[in-house]
DNA sequence: CTGAAAGCGCTAACAG
DNA sequence: CTGTTAGCGCTTTCAG
């Protein structure tokens, strides 16, 4: 079938195109396009007719400039090509579309300026509200924002404290003191910590959770073990050699998340000894390595529909106290967490 | 510093508010927020205090309203959560910033339904352009949308018959080919195919190279030896398992994709016999798996990439003809292609 | 340099 | 059941 070319002067039909085609009036069109009852099915056919031949398409746009809401709500991460937050997307995406809204997708590269210009192009758009996992933690900016009505839910991440707003967080502590216990439990006392820069919120509480964990068992805490640092290769190539080649090497490393976890095994792929190792962060193929990898699991998907669902709840009306809730990681071992201290 | 709220019935200030407050007309504020050229310095500065006074911020959607534009595109995959698309994303995101433009994800799920319906509720929104991985074969519902002047680029996968579009693949069936090639090479002749379900056009095209790589080395085809379907495991696994304790098992085994490969890998994880294998796509880990896995990688951010360029171009006014780009694939032996054919 | 008026495409409110 | 009128927040004429 062919479509004929809007007949406006800008290039799509407008209600007003469809209504003059099929003789009625503007409203009327509305009526239709909306399923608003109380409109005479012939006209309505009449109506419908025009629209497919026109091939017009409502302008959400000019929709909302009216109604408000523009069902369309904004994610804020670190890297959609982190498969952690390509789950929590997914969650976040498929939440969004049970409530009939559309997400604004952007990746802030943990660069506190650009999360905070994507969230300021998003309020722009007037998203609905936010799902953010914040870079920086400064967001004063998001005080106009959060007055003018958008809500906002802070997810993986807790928001700096000049805004007060719903935050969605991983065990971050417990999973680590977990960790740690299950090394413990397996005969290590010298145990290593390799994560991520102590800047960002997450690296930095698995750090206080390995080493209350340490604390828990009665192993003193021995910094020249730990290492934190951005996750590329050559940093972590040469924190584990400083670790591996030190006096007295760990017999177990935790390893602070997925990307950390990958590094590092491929940087202890050069030493011949077995170092016992957690990762923080379930990752594929954790099951097919040789020996396949224990973790403290955390669960990306969860953490982006529990967050998607709270902000529903809050723009379906519930104003109630900020919330901030706290979900549990698993310990899934399978075998890299279970090796012996070696002699 | 503290925001009042909004002067307005509607909760957000708007350029009327502003130049109320600044003692100004709209249209000075106008001209202010635009960087317009010939505003008295001092106007102007009263203006600026007003709109960081009120916490203002320009309404996007009222402003395409007048001009057209949205400086937003849409982006359909087929899931942000396989690392495929994640990687194609965030490159399309990268493009998309640095031409000023937003950008709405959705996943599709293989299910052309849902690919048509992000693919409208994009257009209502007005994007200015798609990138679109298509799940479906059928674009007619595509064409007033093209004829309205959104313009649309295919990635990975054509588009259908009934709309001339750009297109950027890679080089599906060359890519098999040198997997093939690269076993046989390496003394294969019995090499088995798993691969996606064959309504898949990337899964039809590799296969198409897998049979034409063999016919160039004269290796007779053997239908037996090949899987297509899901990427489920329970599926990869039965067909492994009838590939695998048939008459005469294949020596070899080319996969169809990164997911396909995983699955493979575990299936075959059951099976004493080691099976030379080149899986189609390149993943994290492959080098540390034992046998490294040899692949053939694409390039899923120059796919990316190269589709949001070619968009944005199109959008800054080129209007020549159709283009279809195909991006080459590369072979990274890493040892599990080349070892040789089990006695 | 500044402003008033019109209108983008739509929905809300109120007639007939 | 159908239509008219106003106006969402902004930019675009066109006048001062």
């Amino acid at each position: 079938m062919m479509h004929r070319v809007a007949e406006t002067r800008r290039g799509r039909p407008t209600m007003n195109d469809v209504a003059a085609t099929a003789g009625v009036a503007l409203k009327t069109v509305s009526r239709v396009v909306n399923d608003e009852p109380g409109v005479n099915a012939a006209t309505a056919e009449r109506v419908r007719q025009a629209i497919e031949r026109l091939g017009y398409r409502r302008n959400e746009g000019a929709r909302v400039l009216r109604r408000g809401r523009t069902a369309t709500i904004g994610l804020i991460i670190e890297d959609v090509a982190d498969p952690f937050y390509s789950g929590l997307s997914r969650a976040v995406e498929d939440v969004a579309r049970s409530h009939g809204s559309l997400v604004f997708t952007g990746s802030s590269g943990e660069d506190p300026r650009r999360e905070r210009e994507l969230v300021l192009a998003f309020c722009a758009r007037r998203v609905d509200g936010l799902v953010v996992v914040p870079a920086g933690s400064d967001h004063a900016y998001l005080g106009p924002e959060l007055a003018a009505g958008i809500r906002a839910v802070f997810a993986d991440r807790p928001a700096g404290p000049d805004v007060d707003v719903d935050t969605v967080l991983c065990d971050n502590t417990g999973g680590a003191r977990s960790g740690v216990a299950h090394l413990i439990a397996h005969g290590h006392r010298r145990i290593g910590f390799v994560g991520d820069s102590a800047v960002i919120f997450t690296a930095a509480e698995r750090h206080r959770g390995f080493r209350q964990g340490l604390e828990a068992a009665g192993v003193p805490y021995d910094a020249s073990l730990v290492a934190m640092g951005p996750p590329d290769q050559a940093r972590v190539d040469a924190d584990v050699a400083r670790l591996m080649t030190g006096p007295h090497p760990p017999t177990a490393l935790l390893t602070g998340n997925g990307r950390t976890t990958l590094t590092t095994l491929r940087a202890l792929a050069r030493y011949p000894s077995r170092v016992a190792l957690v990762g923080f962060d379930d990752f594929d193929l954790a099951d097919l390595l040789v020996p396949a990898v224990t973790v403290v699991a955390q669960d990306p998907p969860a953490l982006g529909r529990t967050s998607a669902e709270l902000l529903f709840r809050r723009l379906s009306g519930d104003n109630g106290p900020t919330e901030r809730v706290e979900l549990p990681t698993r310990l899934i071992p399978r075998g890299s967490g279970e090796l012996p201290p070696a002699p």
